[in-house]
RNA sequence: GCGGGUGUGGCGGAAUGGUAGACGCCGGGGACUUAAAAUCCCCUGAGCUUUGCUCGUGCGGGUUCGAGUCCCGCCACCCGCACCA
């Protein structure tokens, strides 16, 4: 072949890839002898175009199926589309289209564009949850779990859009107002579906255990969120005599506690006739239902007036209405410990209420004063009667221990994992198979009549539930009396869809959701990849759908996931102009001048040199801002499309392995992917200089070769890329600079194997360039001749106090003394150290030399 | 607020407690060319009294012959918080 001819990726792309898929090059055969590997990444959402992120994510899982492949696995590498969701209606609402004809386009367009980055996927196994093929098996799943008693209804709150009479996703609640309306927003109860995956919290907790491959933070997120808490549940006795059960997991402060605070929904509140109640109750009400919004809002307390008698010191406390109580963990109800604890310090500080201390460092700090916050610390418990002196724990176990005797309580587990309300009051989405009847109730339809499917014929310009004012859709016979019954109209989370769809890739029958011997052929994942957003709520579902399958009998793997990778963002310079306003603060006369953001602008807009950015229309210059993760709003996107069609996608796929961890963030910068680019086609100079016949062998290259094929595998194996990225630049130097020989032809011959896994494209051009026979993506990853691993020789770092001073070359595994003795010699080392006295001398071989005076 | 993570040159980053800055980008200088592009070669942490020395891995302490790495205390930024996916 000729090295001037430059390498055009745009055509070898499109030929390659057409010639994987007549050969059909990525189809997993569930049959093969071979040892199976499963490599899988979060299947994207459809949201019109594929991300950068997504191109970041993909690229990772195909370098490792393709030398899964290479190293003689039978791969199996999904790929398909979580395709129901909100989006998809708020198009409809928006543009007037069709949920289904928005979705469906939309992979159409996703799919090309998936198909021009050259992944090995195996795309006869391409699933869309949004189809009934699809979501028909998993409403036979939810009977199934229906059956097996893990699937139940209960009252749970929602936020409600009162003028959109709609319920809002904690996202589409902005300041406690409806994102579309600007109304209101109020919570409001209805009846909704739950799965019992708080039946499974101790198997999930304990499985964790045995994930050891899996990042040791998102274990630990996920045992955070199970959060599994021993502590006492006691009742307390109110002024009206009625009792008052609280829940806590710090019994041991318990002469520390100074106020009880129940939650707005309590029975104690809600028992109150009074107006001034009513009107905190319901200011509680407003606002979002998360966490993050309930604990960061301004602490607030109604005093209801009742009290309620400490169990020791017979002390009157008084009973408040807090909004930081969580109706959902515990009793609703706690006894509250200002000083010991933050959010009860904040309240008794607002409401002028005592604040005992009860743990101190010592018997002697009894009386210290706290420093502006509550301290949760250990120590030793003071001003408590028959606790002073206990360490925290024994003082547990004591209060347990007497309030048992009592008869008033008992230590008691309590997690703070809740059952997973699945309903969604919502279109878009899996229709709950169930059918409510006024003689039967609460009706399970017949499995025969699956899959219950969506009604085309919708609108989105009216309020409210398209299912739920659809004119015919809901109406049914009841399956078990015959009689008139209506469909239930929620719809399943779309986190459902995610729990399940990994079992639905390695098997695919059209009579029932996944067979059983075909799972156990494929599954557990061996490698997972996907956003650190995932950590707690998708995967935390999967392994609970997975656990609650293999009880049921259904599959015989417990954890999906052998292991997880979670890669990091796909980040970029931001680019804004400012403009000068006038202001004038309150109470001021003057205005004066304040520069403020102006507008944003996209990469595509701008010309960017080394020392700032300036506009392509009129080279006014704009402020190069903060490197952030690529967002619409910011215009920071770069379109994978265009720099395809400008690099050609091995260039694009070297970059989003080259440089950054793959578990951090990754700066996409123009000036990175045009390196990226050069090297694509120093690469194709050099595979044009193959030469077969070239004769003579460089032993040191040879050497280099091996230890860099050696290298790059265990990096992919690790998912080091850049790691095996930085290796592959190292040896392409060295063979540039090597002279001919049969070694450097086999050198060169073995780097378009390296590089095969991540620029496919190129691989396949050289490896047929160079006359080899078959596709590169078929070919064996080449062999390591350990021998060739071996050092000879090493350099020995040598140090005075503890700095390098000079560094010597020695045989490998030379003796200590021969190592100190050259050390010694060394007349840097001798300048160094002056005439000083040698106290000590450690040798570590092969490595250093450190001589101490 | 709670939980989790990250922090090393101008930039992305490398480094089983053992030579800090591999590799890439940017920048500077040179070669080739009528010229440019492309390509190739060299230099590139800071400072200084420059055969070399000192400082340097967010900040402050500590352990060690030796700390980017281990320990304690801070700071900044990022992610998650149950109806976004």
């Amino acid at each position: 072949m000729s090295s001037d001819t430059r390498f055009d990726p745009a055509s070898a792309d499109a030929r390659w890839q057409h010639a994987w898929d007549q050969a059909q090059t990525f189809r997993a055969d569930s049959n093969s002898i071979k040892p199976k590997s499963y490599v899988l990444e979060m299947f994207p959402y459809p949201s019109g175009r594929i991300h950068i992120g997504h191109v970041r994510n993909y690229t990772m899982g195909d370098v490792l199926a393709r030398y899964k492949k290479a190293t003689g696995h039978e791969v199996l590498h999904p790929m398909g589309w979580d395709a129901f969701g909100m989006p998809a209606e708020n198009a409809a609402m928006e543009k007037g289209v069709h949920p289904g004809g928005w979705t469906r386009a939309n992979i159409e367009h996703m799919k090309a564009q998936l198909k021009r980055l050259g992944f090995a996927l195996d795309w006869s196994r391409e699933l869309a949850t949004c189809e009934p093929d699809y979501y028909g098996h998993e409403q036979a799943l939810f009977l199934d779990l229906y059956e097996a008693g893990l699937v139940y209804r209960k009252e749970s709150e929602v936020n409600w859009d009162p003028v959109d009479m709609t319920v809002l996703a904690n996202e589409q609640v902005i300041d406690g107002k409806g994102w579309r309306s600007g109304a209101e927003v109020e919570k409001r109860k209805l009846n909704q579906w739950f799965l019992k995956i708080t039946d499974f919290a101790e198997e999930l907790l304990d499985g964790l255990g045995s994930l050891e491959n899996w990042p040791d933070k998102v274990r630990l997120m996920q045992e955070n969120w199970i959060g599994k808490s021993r502590g006492l549940e006691f009742s307390f006795d109110l002024s009206g005599g009625e009792k008052l059960p609280v829940y806590t997991t710090r019994p041991d402060t318990i002469f520390g506690a100074s106020f009880v605070a129940v939650a707005a929904d309590h029975p104690v509140a809600q028992g109150l006739d009074s107006d001034a109640a009513r009107d905190f109750i319901a200011l509680c009400k407003r606002g979002g239902t998360t966490a993050a919004e309930l604990e960061t809002a301004e602490k607030l307390g109604f005093d209801t007036g009742i009290t309620a008698t400490h169990p020791f010191t017979g002390a009157d406390l008084p009973v408040y209405i807090a909004n930081f109580v969580l109706m959902d963990y515990g009793t609703g109800a706690i006894m509250a410990v200002p000083g010991h604890d933050q959010r009860d310090f904040e309240f008794a500080t607002k409401y002028g209420l005592p604040i005992p201390r009860v743990v101190a460092a010592s018997a002697e700090d009894a009386g210290k004063p706290f420093d502006g916050e509550a301290e949760a610390g250990e120590g030793v418990l003071v001003n408590s009667d028959f606790l002073d002196g206990m360490a925290v724990e024994d003082a547990k176990r004591e209060i347990i221990a007497r309030i048992e005797q009592q008869g008033r309580g008992q230590g008691k587990t309590v997690w703070r994992l809740r059952d997973w309300g699945v309903s969604r009051q919502r279109y878009w989405g899996t229709p709950i198979p169930f059918i409510h009847c006024d003689t039967c109730g609460v009706v399970p339809a017949p499995k025969d009549s699956l899959p219950i499917t969506l009604p085309e014929d919708v609108d989105f310009q009216t309020p409210g539930n398209p299912l739920l004012r659809h004119p015919t859709w809901k109406h049914v016979d009841c399956p078990k009396c015959g009689g008139k019954g209506i469909r239930e109209t929620d719809t399943l989370d779309t986190f459902v869809d995610s729990s399940w769809y990994f079992l639905r890739f390695a098997s695919q029958p059209a009579d029932k959701p996944f067979d059983k011997d075909e799972i156990a052929k494929w599954l557990p994942v061996e490698q997972y990849i996907g956003g650190i957003e995932h950590a707690i709520l998708h995967l935390l579902y999967a392994r609970f759908w997975t656990r609650a399958l293999a009880h049921m009998g259904q599959i015989d793997v417990k954890e999906p996931f052998a292991s997880l990778f979670t890669q990091g963002m796909v980040t970029h310079e931001t680019y804004y102009s400012t403009k000068t306003v006038q202001v004038r603060a309150e109470g001021e006369t003057e205005y004066r001048p304040m520069k403020t953001l102006d507008r944003f602008y996209s990469p595509e807009e701008i010309i960017r040199t080394s020392d700032g950015a300036t506009l392509k229309d009129n080279g006014a210059p704009v402020e190069v801002g903060r490197v952030i993760k690529m967002s619409k709003s910011k215009k920071n996107v770069v379109d994978p499309d265009t720099i395809i069609d400008t690099y050609g996608a091995d260039a694009v796929r070297w970059f989003m392995l080259s440089d950054s961890p793959p578990e951090r963030d990754l700066p996409w910068s123009e000036a990175g992917i045009e390196g990226c680019s050069r090297f694509v086609h120093r690469l194709w100079r050099l595979f044009g200089a193959f030469d077969g016949g070239a004769r003579g062998a460089d032993q040191a290259l040879d050497r280099q070769v091996h230890r860099t094929v050696a290298a790059v595998a265990e990096d992919i194996e690790s998912l080091g890329f850049n790691k095996a990225v930085a290796r592959i630049y190292e040896l392409t130097g060295a063979v540039e600079k090597a002279q001919g020989s049969a070694s450097r032809s086999a050198a060169v011959r073995t780097l378009a194997q390296l590089v095969a896994p991540m620029m496919p494209h190129l691989a396949e051009e050289a490896w047929a360039a160079m006359g080899q026979q078959g596709l590169v993506a078929d070919a064996d990853w080449p062999t390591v001749d350990p021998t060739l691993l071996v050092e000879d020789e090493v350099t020995i770092a040598v140090q005075h106090k503890g700095k390098l001073r000079d560094t010597l070359t020695a045989p490998k595994g030379a003796a200590r003394e021969d190592l100190e003795r050259l050390a010694l010699a060394s007349e840097k080392v001798q300048r160094s150290l002056d005439g000083a006295e040698v106290r000590k001398v450690i040798v570590v071989p092969d490595r250093l030399v450190n001589i101490v005076t």
